[in-house]
Formats: C-alpha cells, structure tokens, sequence
DNA sequence: TGTCATTTAATTGTATACAATGATGAAATC
DNA sequence: GATTTCATCATTGTATACAATTAAATGACA
C-alpha cells in the first residue's frame, strides 16, 4: 500500500509517539550522537529528524546545546487552543458535508480502541488515541494541508498537557468523542460544533495544575520501547560500560 | 534587535522570495551543489533550507532527483483557499480584539508600499507585499502559532498563484485591503469578515487561467538579485566557462 | 567554605568524502 | 532509420572528520 517508511520516517515517529506519550518530558535533552546510536544512524540524519519535530514545535534546536524537548509557555498554550478551536470548527463543517459510511466505520473502530486503552488502564496509549481521534476526523476533510495543520497543533497540545496539565483522564473524553461522533452522523452541523467546541474547552482546561517532579532516567531506558525491535540495541559496551554517560535531565530555569 | 540571521536563514529567504515572487517558477530544478555555490555554503547547509521550504510546501525534495519547485495541484489550491478562509477569520477576530493605534500605523505604511509599488508597476515586489499583509495582520493577534500557519498557507497561495493564476493585477488588491483595515479600525468585526471573505474569494478567483511557457534560464540569472550582494559571486570559471553547465527546465510532466 | 578563573570535556556547526541511484547519451542491432 | 542496451555522468543519500562553541569540573584564592 504505502512504500516503507524510511530509517529516518521511523526515528521521526518514535520520537514523536515518545513526546506525545510523555515518555520524553519538556526539558528533556536529546543528544544527536546519543539519538543517532539507539536508532542505528549517523548525525546527519538524527539532524534531519530533529528538523521535522523542530518544524512541528515538538523539540528545540539550534542554539548550540542540545535539543531539548519544547517547553511551551503558557501564551503558547493559548495560542495553541485558540488556533485549534478555529481549524476544528473548519474540521466539523467539513467532514459533515463529505461524511461517507465508511468514515463512521473508521471513527467507530477508533472509539473502540480508546474504549479498550481506557479499561486496561494504559495511560500512554490514551493520551495518542485522544489526540489521533482528532487527527483522524481531519484526514476525513479530504483537506491535506487542514490535515496537517491539526496534526500539528494536536501534537503542541499534547506537550501542552505534558507541562500545564493534570494527568490524563481517560474516560470523560472518551465520552464527548462519543457524542461528537454521532452529531456528525446525524449530519447536525450546529450541535457537532458546539460538542467539540466543549470538548476543546475541557481538554484546556486541564491546562491548570502544574504537573510533579521527573525521576532522571537513561534516554535509552526512556526511548526503549520506541526504538525498532522494541529493545536497546546493544550499545557499544566500551563507551557505555562504567557509569551510564548519558542522563536526561530535567533543566529546571 | 533581533540578532543578524544565519547564512542559512538568508539563503531561506532568498529562495522563498524568489519562489514569491515567481521569479523560480513552479517545476524549476534547484541542484543542492548548484544552490550551495550560489550561496557560498555547502550541500549539507543547503539541505537544511530545502527541509525547511519543502515543510512549507514550498519545494519537492527527496525522490533522488533533484529538489523542484512545488508545482501544487487543483486539489491543493482548493484545499489552502479552504484553510486560508478559517484561519484568516480568526485572524480578523483576534486583530479586531486587540487591536491597537500602532498596529493601524504599521498597516498603514504597509499599504502606502503596495501603492508605490503598484504605481512603479513593479510586479514581484507587488506580489509579496500583498501576501505580506496578511502575515502583518496575523502577527498583530499576537497568536505566535496561528501567525506561522498564516504564512504557511500565504507562501503556498502564492505559488498557486503563479500555476493558476493569471498575471498578478495589483490595484484591486491594493483597495480591498484599503476597505479591510477601515472596517477593523472601526472595530467592525462583521464588516472586517465579510470583506476579508470577499477579498479572499476575488484571490482564490484568479486560480482559473492557466499561465503562459517559461523562457529556460539559468539559475544564476533567477537568483542573483536574491544572492547577499545583489549580483552572483563568481563561479569557479573553469566549470562554467563553456556551455551553461546548469540550466533549469521545466519540467512538463 | 564560597566564589571566581582556568582548564577540560562534551556537543553542535560545517565541510567533505564516498556510496548509491537515477538520468543522459552513445553505440549496436533489428 | 528507429529502438534497445549499455556505459557514463550527474545528483542525491549517508557517514565521518574537523572546527568552534558551550557546559562542566577543577583548583586557586579570599
């Protein structure tokens, strides 16, 4: 169907799946050679990566230290929602007018997976299929550059919550995706619109409660269960062995 | 202020200038060595900004060929008037809400540029100064994020443009922005809306006749106004002496 | 013991070298 | 003469080497 993602596509997206999990925290540096090594690659491409989450607002970069995963300000959050609000309305005005029966099917599936995350407990999985819901509703614009426009700010909001927010409650939003889903359905534009609307409100309104202290780990504990085959592969034990070189620490300014 | 930019950011500039402004035309090869000596850098800064364009769908990179000049679809003209048309009503919102004597000062001066530039009949600066007015408006929300996807969505236009669009008429543009910033001094949010909606619509309505064949140049020659200095730097002559080694083609596909 | 200067190590910034791949043109064959 | 095959070249993909800069650690001095 689609052609393989390339190394660089799955460092992208492991990356990206670890931030958006909250695996990586905000502050959280990311060293090329380090990165490069868990996912087998050299710096030049480990660049490339960091460029794309860079472009997305997911990491920072370029001032001559490390990349450190985003630490949004609270007008970023703002930002964010109020710019969200605005490309989810558009969102909900669309897909209504292209709904198709296989866009419910889709969306249906979706909940269920959330439904199921939500029972077994995974914190981690919750926090992506809320935000994948999202991003699912906009690919159904048939809009690539809407689509990708929310993936983005989906993707800020979920660091967003990482920094300002309590910690993820799974079943309420399961809930609103719930009657958002049969709103559209019901083709009823108005009340569609005023559920998401609402719903976008709670989500930022978690953006209250500043969130706890980080235990410093290895960035290889850390991005383990993203890396390609799901384990660390073996570091070069000579540089590694002794003390763990490499910590990810939480810059408190 | 704010401090020098980098080679990089310069080199990024240029090229999307030059794309705003059409003088690298939709389809155009732009060779990393070919760009790199223009620019007095290497292939690996070179790479660098043709990440950072093709994140704006600016440029196409990465199918082993040479990178090109976006040449968008129908489908993607449609798809950024739609986005454009949301975000741009946010915009005016936002502006109407916070709006301030200086920010009128500052629109004003803007518009006496597109006026003069529009009595020289200077076309490419025309072009850019009137996507620039609305990445004006959208700095002053103060929304950091929805300002970029503003000028995301703007850059894109305008090559859309320069495929779609016929050959850029200046002056109703000019007064159609003359009208909107009145309606949004006098703090009419309806009206402001309502104008911009329509402004966009006479934008989006130039997207119909196809432009006319490109005369093959070089790509010195399309670049050396945009080149730090005004004129390109001396190729190593034994290289370009001869027959022009670069020549950019359109590509008819 | 605390602070400041100096050295040391770690990390990014940039360029270049080599490998891989696709495009171009030439030669041979039908 | 047209077409196909093969060799050559141009161009990008990737890794590595070196330079520059910053952060950390050490030690001297008050």
């Amino acid at each position: 169907m689609t052609k393989k993602p390339s190394r660089i596509d799955q460092a992208y997206m492991a990356l990206k799946s670890a931030i958006i999990e909250q695996a990586l925290r905000p502050g959280d540096k990311l060293p090329e050679d380090e990165v490069g090594q868990l996912f087998s690659m050299s710096r030049t491409l480990v660049r490339q990566v960091f460029s794309r989450l860079n472009a997305e607002g997911l990491i920072e970069i370029g001032g001559k230290r490390p990349a450190t995963v985003s630490i949004p300000s609270l007008d970023d959050a703002v930002a964010a929602f109020e710019v969200r609000q605005a490309l989810e309305r558009e969102v909900v005005s669309l897909v209504i007018k292209r709904w198709t029966p296989e866009h419910e099917a889709t969306l249906e599936a979706h909940l269920a997976k959330e439904i199921e995350a939500a029972k077994a407990g995974n914190a981690p999985t919750s926090i992506r299929l809320a935000g994948e819901f999202h991003t699912l509703l906009a690919d159904m614009t048939g809009n690539r550059l809407l689509s990708r426009f929310v993936s983005d700010v989906v993707s800020r909001c979920s660091v967003i919550l990482a920094v300002f927010g309590r910690p993820h409650s799974a079943d309420c939003g399961v809930h609103e995706h719930r009657e958002i889903i049969d709103a559209i359905a019901a083709g009823d534009a108005a009340k569609a619109w005023e559920l998401m609307h609402h719903h976008l409100g709670e989500v930022e309104a978690r953006a209250l409660i500043t969130s706890s202290e980080a235990s410093p780990r290895t960035l290889a504990d850390m991005l383990s269960p993203y890396v390609e085959g799901g384990s660390t592969p073996a570091p070069k034990p000579a540089k590694s062995r002794g003390r763990p070189r490499l910590q990810v620490i939480k810059d408190n300014r």
